[in-house]
DNA sequence: TACTTTATCAATCCAAAGATGTAAGACAAA
DNA sequence: TTTGTCTTACATCTTTGGATTGATAAAGTA
């Protein structure tokens, strides 16, 4: 490791220009980081990033022009290496798991603490990911429920719990898009043998063709059924 | 509000005796909450919560017999509004992730001070989530990082930007398991027609069939592209 | 041992899916 | 106006898919 312990450097983004420069200020006065921009346009925030190679951008993610958001996501898919920290004036539990679904290292609220919002960059800065107390319960709330809705459907009886070892190997292959004669090639067997195995998975989970049985095995759990027997 | 304020009722199930015995203890004398079981069998253990209904249940995940991550599952299957904090040797990322998605209310170490056990049974039980700073970075990279990968294959090229309105109402009702007459039924037009803009649509997803099609769909966002589009 | 489940294979038959070529009317852009 | 795309539609043909029935052998279970 040849580099170490430099100053990081900071780009902030925020179309509110009297936040943008008390953050400044803020920043430069109360902290040893290198502020290398500060703008009010995401687009230019963007052109900054890519001159400047930051370490961390505070990215205020409620403004108008283009949505932070978004903004955040064309940064994670430049792959430039920044560490992007969500600044937001509402504590919304959607807004939360979109920006961290989105790559965002943090999020923080702007009517934290100066001190908070300084240790916030710190950790970021360290490799973690900061979340305040409080919106890490939120965000939590959020995914536990979107994944309840998703496991639910399971809830009333799996019908996949009814095939048996030979017939998930089959099924497996056929959500793979594989036809009789591929998945008779790949078991080694012949097809009318995957016939009849293919049949008694319609008839275990009812439904009439293959696409509504993957469609089924899909939306059922399927590959994780798997993972979890592994 | 007619109850307010009693105390609350845990259950604990950890198939290493002295460790139950310990944490027992621990939570008798060191807390206010009142252990209403302690089982070293996870079935045992999800009887007693149908039973007793306690507020809170401190889980061991690493359990031979039964999966604790599955009786998390089953638990909130049931519905009986416990509050699951998983306990574990391990600070594995996807252990942690696991048992997060299935509804776990927070996560804690076995080598945790007891003190912090406490802590973390306190905040559950008063309604938040909890999770220790070093573990809720670990989850948020194994998260960012799934979504990552999600989003990253249609970075390449998504070849279902090539299709046409209609050819996306087709795919859309292909992907809902239905047959051509279905599909001609529903959007009142010959089934000929049908099967015109379904060859296009395999040769624009470059498939050979149906499930194929609408494997490609679904792995590459198609419903997400439509959610953004209205 | 008798019974059940599972995996294997076959033959037959009909329906559905898919490939290919052709074409007409609508509509928008050049 | 011409060109091109999109949507609609049909005919024909081949392939694949799916239903049904029946049969055998192995493995496990009561």
């Amino acid at each position: 490791m040849r580099e170490f312990k430099r100053k990081s450097r900071i780009l902030l983004i925020d179309d509110n220009a009297d936040h943008l420069r008390g953050v400044k200020e803020l920043i430069t006065l109360e902290s040893s980081y290198d502020v290398v921009g500060a703008t009010t346009s995401v687009n230019m925030g963007i052109s900054l990033a890519k001159k400047y190679r930051p370490d961390i951008i505070l990215m205020d993610i409620n403004m108008p022009e283009k949505d932070g958001l978004q903004a955040i996501q064309e940064l994670e898919k430049l792959d430039l290496g920044v560490k992007v920290i969500a600044l937001s004036g509402y504590d919304d539990a959607d807004l939360i798991f979109r920006a961290m679904k989105l790559g965002a290292k943090g999020y923080v609220l702007k009517t934290m603490a100066s001190a908070q919002l300084i240790y916030a960059i710190d950790e970021v800065a360290s490799g973690k990911i900061y979340l305040p107390t409080a919106l890490t319960s939120r965000f939590f709330e959020y995914f536990q429920r979107s994944f309840k809705e998703e496991t639910q459907t399971s809830n009333e009886e799996n019908l996949l719990t009814y095939l048996t070892a030979r017939e998930e190997e089959v099924l497996e292959l056929l959500t793979q898009g594989n036809n009789y004669k591929g998945i008779a090639g790949k078991l080694f067997i012949s097809e009318t043998t995957v016939k009849t195995h293919v049949n008694n998975i319609f008839q275990k989970l009812q439904v009439n063709d293959r696409t509504q049985a993957v469609l089924y095995a899909l939306n059922n759990g399927f590959a994780n059924r798997k993972a979890i027997r592994a």
